[in-house]
RNA sequence: GGCGCCGUAGCCAAGUGGUAAGGCCGCAGACUGCAAAUCUGCCAUUCAUCGGUUCGAUUCCGAUCGGCGCCUCCA
């Protein structure tokens, strides 16, 4: 089965349902990191928001072609990656030494996705694989006059495109030109013209091209790759909301400028974080990277569970309070799966409130989708989630649940978790140092060994074992 | 100057022209040797403020106050 979905489109400005090109098939072009230090947390609620977007369309039933860029070329790891070379040092030191900078910060982003349950993207290209697609697009931009070289640096006349602002939804009128235009560029003919190749400077890298040594221009890249590995047509492209201008807007000139038509049918973005009611920033002492966090105990999957939690078109305030809700939400989701893996317990039998379990997991998956296919609501998803785990844990208590009934929730927990990646089914296997301690607790119980009994507990507890009596007399266990 | 967003209980947060989902925290009780988990009950006469439209507005319109973003690098 395939459910079609809705998102907000910041070109229309409106939810729109994603009619992708080929049906069944999505291509996803999403703007990755610049690989000159290491995320923060704010990048990070990026990446999941792009990750819960491409995970609800996997979960739908669509297959997903996703793109993410590495940006291993940009003025920033210029500046950090070069300091260490003479002035004389060759162009091929030079990329070496870039190379090392952006090597050693992808490997560390990579790392960071991993613990997020991110998704590796089905193409993650770097831009300096890119140079000869991106000197043929600058190239093809030039012929169709839609560009110019001043002094070694080829710039892009936006004047030549009538739809150039649709995205930011801007007007050139109302544009109010920045204070701080760039020294080296005021060659351009418009202020608001902007770089597409950039001549070398001393002591930077470079590459050669038709307009002498130079480098990409940041914009330049994500059309150049895009175009090379999703095509001319594009289903979904996505970034954080202050990419609109000028990046996508950009991006949006310089491929449709090429292909002379509509590049991305459906423009996403997700909002910005802020940390403990403050812009993150690195003077208030507020910049966390998953590093910090997992530094100061937090589990990253509760992060991954905060920020997926809300809705990724408001911003979002970071806390350590929101974290612990968000570790304490999980409990009670991971509990109610260890209590449907396991057998029902001799309830208190009819209950007047019963209901046809399975036909209850039916009604929580139909609203958990119609929310998620509605511009990824995930707050009231969740909710329909939570609703249904209230009431089959009644329904539990009361008349112990079959099999087929527990396995219907626990299809549905795992659909969910496809999602959500915060849920999974845990191996039930427990090392034997774990085991010999249940079994002393439950040895000391039978004795009435009350204090022994609760030594042990407390011992299980501080190993991340936390024991459950049961009202049949056995005991349960699971991780906490 | 131009464009745009937000303001719902202690915290997070969904939502609709018809009278407030869900989560966390908290309180009381049940169960338990004690816990844990779970259950039951309680926890916004009210949705920033003031007007307007309407039979009826948290939801539409206007104004005000407050917070924020973009127009320049930025997830």
């Amino acid at each position: 089965m395939r459910r079609p979905l809705s998102l907000f489109n910041t070109l229309t400005r409106k939810v729109d349902e994603v009619a992708p090109l080929e049906p069944g098939v999505v291509s996803l072009y999403t703007c990755g990191p610049t690989v000159y230090n290491v995320a923060h947390i704010g990048n990070l609620r990026t990446f999941l928001f792009q990750d819960l977007l491409k995970r609800t369309f996997q979960a739908a039933g669509h297959d997903v072609r996703h793109c993410m860029n590495i940006t291993d070329v940009e003025d920033k790891i210029i500046r950090d990656s070069q300091g260490g070379l003479p002035p004389e040092a060759s162009n091929e030191a030079r990329h070496g030494a870039m190379k090392a900078l952006t090597d050693r910060f992808t490997a560390l982003f990579l790392e960071d996705l991993e613990a997020l349950r991110i998704q590796r993207a089905t193409y993650l290209p770097r831009a300096t694989e890119y140079l000869p697609q991106m000197i043929r697009l600058v190239q093809d931009l030039e012929a169709k006059g839609l560009a110019y070289v001043r002094e070694g640096s080829v710039y892009y006349r936006i004047a030549g495109l009538p739809q150039y602002g649709c995205l930011a939804h801007l007007d050139r009128e109302g544009m109010k030109v920045g204070t701080s235009v760039d020294a080296d560029e005021y060659e351009r003919d418009s202020v608001t013209d902007f770089v597409l190749w950039k001549a070398a400077k001393p002591g930077e890298p470079w590459w050669d091209s038709p307009w002498g040594p130079g480098r990409p221009g940041w914009h330049i890249e994500c059309s150049a790759m895009g175009m090379e590995l999703l095509g001319e047509r594009v289903d979904i492209h996505s970034g954080g909301v202050d990419l609109i201008f000028p990046h996508h807007e950009n991006e949006i000139a310089q491929s449709e400028g090429c292909l002379g038509h509509r590049w991305v049918n459906h423009w996403v973005h997700g909002e910005f974080l802020m940390v403990e009611g403050q812009k993150m920033s690195k003077s208030l002492g507020n910049f966390f990277s998953l590093r910090d966090l997992v530094a100061k105990g937090v589990d990253p999957i509760a992060f991954r569970y905060a920020i997926q939690s809300n809705h990724y078109r408001k911003v979002l305030n970071f806390s350590f309070e929101g974290l612990r809700a968000a570790e304490n939400s999980l409990k009670r989701i991971r509990a109610f799966r260890k209590r449907m893996e396991g057998e029902g317990e001799a309830g208190g039998g009819p209950w007047k409130e019963a209901v046809d379990p399975v036909a209850r997991v039916n009604q929580a998956r139909e609203a958990f989708w119609a929310a998620m296919a509605d511009d990824l609501n995930t707050p009231e998803a969740l909710a329909a989630l939570f609703t249904l785990i209230s009431d089959l844990n009644a329904q539990d208590d009361h008349m112990a649940l079959t099999r087929e009934e527990r396995d219907a929730a626990l299809a549905f927990l795992d659909e969910t978790d496809a999602i959500f990646a915060a849920w999974p089914h845990e191996e039930a296997s427990l090392d034997a140092e774990v085991e010999a301690l249940i079994e002393a607790r439950r040895a000391a119980k039978a004795a009435k060994n009350w204090a022994e009994a609760d030594r042990v507990r407390d011992q299980l507890k501080a190993l991340g074992i936390v024991l459950e009596d049961r009202k049949d007399g056995t005991t349960g266990w699971r991780r906490g």
